[in-house]
RNA sequence: GGCCCUAUAGUCUAAUGGCUAGGACGCGACCCUCUCAAGGUCGAGAUACGGGUUCAAUCCCCGUUAGGGCUACCA
């Protein structure tokens, strides 16, 4: 049975990062039938919220990754949250204790940091010297819990993304497994419930591939059998530094808020990583089908929004009509106002094939709802004229003619007024545009006064001189 | 500092020990056209550097450089 976790930390949002992570996870569980366990790795206590924990949660359910396993939705391998399985931990600790595999050590953490800084000086390795690895008499006082590292070995990592890599347990620590509060590390406790929850892949960042090795031999100072290990790259910012919140959005709900679809940002992060042939867009069920671990590239990868907005602007053009409507619909409310919903409707239809993004409507749209909208300069050369308020004088008089006032009867009037002034349709169209609109860019012509509408086309053409 | 990972255009990537190194975003031009988009066609643009191995290296090996990660009582 395949089963996998993402396992995050609830320190902030779900990161753009651990959204991709999360989505291999998912991805290779049902590429292979197997589970998807979401467990949540609590035990930084100064630093994990509820909050967090939330935001996390509706992150994966806006990107439609659900879990087989996790907070609501209970296997029987929890509970799923760190903080509820200490005794657990405990035990597993003491066992180690019992068994002369890990110790208790005594050193302050100012006594820590000013080996290490001694040792920075000397340019030697900070690391832990081993000061209470033989202690024979018990000191008092708060104490930590220290793996004794089995010296002279060397550990590998077998990864399915990278091969085979060594590390050389001498180079490792004899690292803290129990804090002084008595919760678990990161190391402990992962290695802990990636075994009782029977996890058999550990896809995960780049970043633990040099924690495997402490992993590794933790299972085998339990005798367990290790699960097998993918460590895919990481998500790199344009300057190349980790991906973070210094370079504009880096969670996974502020996409949303831009105005991002979540087929988009699952098709753009699955890409970023991994890929199949020529193939740029891919529905949900193709990257399930079609993922696999071996496709991975080693490369860390730099988050580029440019095709990011691309691929929005392409689920936008495919997307049903009438769901792009109800996304916009909020926003030119927020901006313009209650609206009537027929017409909201008609409007976002025009820029469907002209949104990249969806929050970009409101700017998009201003003179649909006010008729002090502003003008370009640009527009405004169009304006003024001797010639200009002649044509859009003459244009006026001939609206009113209008009937029933749709496109094609639009047409039909612009093409013969072009024809009785012996002029290239242009010549009408652009002062036309930018009276009502007040802009050089709309969608076409004979759509947009349609739906502005008699009454308003006719009152915007009218304030022009006689 | 030590250890580990990575290296194909600005960006994401494909490829094989042997064709003009393929695709996508972005960029430029053109077509379409009432403008802007969308769509279509075309174009510029890459194997980091230096050594090997080989008849032949983007690919295999070594080194350098660059970037990233770990080196916490964070995860």
């Amino acid at each position: 049975m395949i089963r996998v976790r993402f396992a995050p930390s609830p320190t902030g949002a779900l990161h753009i990062g651990g959204g991709r992570t999360a989505l291999f996870n998912w991805l290779f569980a049902r590429h292979n039938n197997g589970k998807f366990i979401l467990r949540i790795e609590d035990t930084d206590r100064t630093r994990s919220t509820k909050e967090a924990v939330q935001t996390i949660l509706h992150g994966l359910e806006w990107l439609g990754i659900d879990w087989d396993e996790g907070p609501n939705s209970d296997g029987n391998f929890g509970p799923y949250f760190q903080t509820e399985r200490m005794e657990i931990y405990k035990k597993y600790a003491d066992q180690l204790i019992k068994e002369g595999k890990a110790y208790y050590c005594f050193c302050t953490p100012e006594m820590l940091e000013e080996k290490r800084k001694l040792a920075a000086q000397k340019k030697e390795a900070p690391k832990y010297d081993g000061a209470c690895r033989e202690l024979s008499k018990n000191p008092g006082g708060p104490f930590v819990i220290r793996f004794k590292m089995p010296i002279g070995e060397i550990t590998e990592v077998e990864d399915l993304v990278r091969g085979k890599v060594k590390f050389e347990n001498d180079l490792l620590d004899d690292f803290v497994v129990v804090k002084s509060d008595g919760v678990p590390t990161y190391n402990f406790a992962a290695v802990v419930d990636d075994h009782l929850m029977e996890i058999s892949h550990v896809i995960r960042g780049d970043d633990h591939l040099s924690n495997t090795p402490r992993q590794i031999v933790l299972y085998k100072a339990f005798g367990w059998k290790l699960p097998a290990f993918a460590h895919i790259p990481m998500i790199l910012g344009p300057d190349k530094a980790r991906l973070s919140k210094r370079h504009g959005a880096a969670s996974v709900i502020e996409y949303r808020d831009l105005g991002y679809l979540p087929e988009a940002v699952i098709n753009y992060i699955a890409k970023l990583g991994w890929g199949y042939k020529d193939q740029e867009v891919f529905s949900r069920q193709e990257l399930i089908d079609l993922f696999t671990l071996e496709a991975v590239s080693k490369n860390a990868a730099i988050f580029d929004i440019e095709k990011l907005k691309w691929l929005n602007g392409n689920y936008i053009r495919t997307a049903l009509p009438e769901r792009i409507v109800d996304l916009c619909e909020p926003l030119l409310f927020d901006a313009y106002g209650k609206q009537d919903l027929a017409y909201i409707s008609k409007i976002v239809r025009l820029f469907l094939d002209r949104l990249k993004v969806i929050n970009e409507i409101t700017d998009l749209t201003p003179y649909y709802f006010n008729d002090d909208f502003p003008f370009d300069e640009k527009a405004k050369k169009y304006l003024g004229s001797e010639d200009s308020s002649k044509i859009i004088n003459t244009l006026k008089d001939k609206l009113v003619g209008v009937a029933p006032f749709i496109k094609d009867n639009i047409e039909k009037m612009f093409k013969q007024l072009a024809e009785e002034m012996k002029v290239k349709l242009g010549v009408i169209i652009h002062p036309c545009r930018a009276a009502v609109s007040g802009r050089v860019e709309t969608p076409p012509m004979y759509d947009v006064l349609e739906v502005l509408g008699k009454d308003r086309v006719n009152k915007r053409l009218s304030k022009y001189p006689q």
